[in-house]
DNA sequence: TACATCTTTACGGATATCCGCAAGGATGCT
DNA sequence: AGCATCCTTGCGGATATCCGTAAAGATGTA
């Protein structure tokens, strides 16, 4: 079984019965954190010592407070841990329903688990930590696997994201241009970009803008 | 103390340190439910018994799954048990931290506290609890007082969501009156429609009816 | 009823978006 | 280079939305 795992979870309840969890595996060296940057430090400092955690079980979504935190979410603690120690297994145990974000993360970071918190999420967790463990590869509970089906991580990208994001800050079409050719993005033109646009309203059948948007924030894409 | 309570939480983990929590303050009588149904049920036949419980500590979201469930969400279960015992105290404890949805639920429902799941939730719901109990009142805690502040919900009005959410729905404003025609809201006419449009735009400072709508749903409104 | 006030509706010009077509550019292959 | 294909851009008419003004209707008061 793992020797040490580190936990980032912020919610106190969610977060002392997952050392309970690992503490029935009987895995000894264990460290929680409430924080991001908190769990990054103590990574990073076990990894100076030469005795890295070998895995990291965190949640996506954390609150802010009164704690100044450089790191402020899952996604950007994977991806900060990611870059020191590539090899550290990773399993992320969300509330997010969103298949996109979730495919997502398998996509973009290469997590090794997902655990969808919810009613049996506890074992679920045990689970997942074994299967883990034994393949050293991904794991998903069976009926989770729907998520990885999902295509539209590969259809979607980081342009059509972009544009659905300036969209729901206000910008106009009109202005759509300027703000591209700011930003370094291509194509810019008015023209270009409407036909985008008219692409997503198609590919999600949206029947104007105002409609696409809410379905992209509803499908947690922005 | 209470001498009865019943939790309504999907998640095991937290679900059960509730109940530890309880079991500190040395209530006896506790009952847990993960599904909605089950707890409006567990409410019902209590009432029914000749003893009732005196306390509902619930969460808003519950996850959907195979069960069948006529009560989806903390809110609908909070509405269909006031109506059959209107005085529970009922304390919420979430996530949620749209201010306009929980303010809604202390002006519509008259709940007696709001716990927001966090770093601290288990010492502040056992706050929350005493004082409920001694107060009988309405209980936040001191770091929370501004979701009281906040008057979106006496200035947005139920026309105003209606008219977000099918705007969200991909309404054009061209089909909007006859859809608040079968709807029975008046007023309905294409111009009162844009006129209100207008004056949501302008109190939340949105660029275009884009905007407006992904602030919406960002402030929880819809 | 008469009057003032506020709400709702109607209308029309200005502006923005929608949508198809065609020209211009880039890329890849032979 | 020559050619086909795909992507990008420009343009213009149709449609929708925006926004101010004014008429019509509803409400409250004396």
């Amino acid at each position: 079984m793992f020797a040490k795992v580190i936990v980032a979870e912020d919610i106190d309840s969610i977060n002392s019965s997952i050392i309970n969890t690992l503490t029935d595996l009987n895995i000894v060296e264990k460290q929680s954190a409430k924080y991001c940057d908190e769990a990054f430090h103590k990574i990073q400092k076990a990894l100076n010592d030469g005795f890295p955690y070998e895995l990291l079980i965190t949640d996506l979504s954390f609150k802010d407070d009164h704690v100044e935190n450089k790191i402020k979410s899952g996604e950007a603690l994977i991806e900060a841990v990611k870059k020191i120690q590539p090899d550290i297994k990773i399993i992320v145990l969300s509330i997010e329903e969103k298949t996109f974000r979730i495919k997502s993360l398998f996509k973009k970071y290469g997590i090794n688990s997902f655990v969808l918190k919810g009613r049996n999420s506890i074992p679920e967790l045990k689970k997942s930590i074994e299967m883990v463990y034994k393949e050293e590869e991904r794991y998903l509970a069976p009926n989770l696997n729907y998520i990885l089906q999902n295509k539209m991580v590969d259809e979607i990208d980081d342009y059509d994201i972009q544009l659905l994001l300036l969209l729901s800050y206000g910008v106009p079409q009109e202005k759509m241009e300027e703000r591209f050719v700011d930003l370094g993005i291509k194509p810019s033109s008015k023209s270009s970009i409407e036909k985008r646009i008219n692409k997503l309203k198609t590919y999600f059948k949206a029947n104007n803008t105002i409609h696409l948007v809410a379905m992209a924030k509803d499908l947690g894409l922005i």
